[in-house]
DNA sequence: CTGGATCCACTGCGATACTG
DNA sequence: CAGTATCGCAGTGGATCCAG
């Protein structure tokens, strides 16, 4: 059964809040940002949601106006343009987490989250010709492309691609984290690299290189990597 | 006894959502936006939060480095430098919240939502020569000064003002919606203005002009103006 | 009087089990 | 796969009480 409880303040952050500010909704929002979801996707990026939780905040989002199903009546959830409004919003919030301590014990780390903190963190060499990547991560493909000074991800399979990439949300924060562990990675199976290995390099090394000066994603989001 | 719950999530927002996503977290860090305040000025302000659950959230934002106490020990709360990072992040939320639905029946407004939302929505002219308001709201005096095309806030007596008003932050709400009401509001007794009138005019009017053009503020936050 | 602490009822949440 | 059903408990809301 939804919440419906709400601040009784007038204000737009009291009112924003009485529509996403009950438990895991900002963070099913998140899954969101980059593509559209089934439930079972959703329930395995967020793996401590409960699976009546997680259907009562889709009811209440999708009610409010902020996700709607794809085509209507399906299971694949999405954003509404109203619920895009949310992006700056939750781009803006991550970076303010970033230096709040890592949780204590084993944390979850979904592929959209790491893919949002690279696309964020990236800063690609603006003079170095656009790359394709194409990433398998999370059981789904995602396209990772370099351009001009930027990365922008989409999913779904690029149609032609310098390098293809396949391992774990983990894995690719640590080596976002640490590129040099790029060859023990691809050494111990932990990663998968067929194609241009430079490239993945390049994309890699763009992280730590524009970190430091434009935000404040030094200490980055590495997971307890287990 | 303060909550201890995470999403045991490596992402940065979820780790933000671990400090500032409890409930009331982030409507105490509103109310600290402008100046620091009282337990008790901070009740008055949310009159919904019941004083056990406050005192733990203060206890909770303190402990995570987002509010402290102004001399240390006393019992005025204000926010960190860290928790000064939320700023920008609780005013775009604010934006967003704007057209979500008025929550039904009776509404709290705080002087500090109104006079975020004032800040935010108003576009004075940039030609017109700077003014400065004394603003008595809420049982706090205020200053409110017009110049290079905005409109600063700061808690406290101004040097010199052009006007000094009197009233509560439902009727300024109301005016802000519609500068029309002045007349009727000062004849009524729920405003009082002392100076220039025309200084208060302006910026009540520079709310109406702006909002449209550059912000979705249209709609406004009026409370119900019971 | 401010600045809480204590007690209690309730409901949203978390975990597990189960169903169309 | 996409949820629903159930149950115990933590977090919340509200009232009252207490210390400086």
């Amino acid at each position: 059964m939804p919440t419906s409880r709400s601040y009784r303040d007038s204000c737009g952050i009291a009112r924003a809040l009485d529509v996403v500010g009950e438990r895991w909704a900002l963070l099913v929002v998140r899954e969101l940002l980059l593509t559209p979801q089934r439930f079972s996707e959703l329930r395995h990026a967020l793996p401590h949601v409960s699976s009546n939780l997680l259907a009562d905040r889709l009811r209440e989002l999708e009610h409010n106006g902020v996700i709607r199903r794809s085509p209507a009546g399906s299971r694949v959830y999405e954003l509404t343009e109203r619920g895009r409004g949310l992006e700056p919003i939750l781009v803006a919030l991550g970076d303010w987490g970033i230096d709040v301590p890592q949780p204590p014990g084993p944390a979850a780390l979904s592929a959209t989250s790491v893919l949002i903190f690279l696309r964020g963190a990236a800063r690609p060499d603006p003079a170095a010709p656009p790359t394709t990547c194409r990433l398998e991560l999370g059981g789904r493909v995602w396209t990772v492309r370099m351009a001009s000074g930027r990365v922008e991800v989409q999913a779904g399979e690029p149609a032609t691609a310098a390098v293809s990439i396949r391992t774990e949300p983990t894995t690719l924060s640590a080596l976002l984290n640490d590129p040099a562990r790029l060859a023990s990675a691809c050494a111990d199976g932990s990663a998968a690299v067929v194609g241009d290995m430079s490239a993945v390099e390049r994309l890699l090394r763009s992280v730590q290189d524009g970190g430091n000066n434009s935000s404040p994603m030094s200490t980055s989001l590495s997971g307890s990597a287990k």
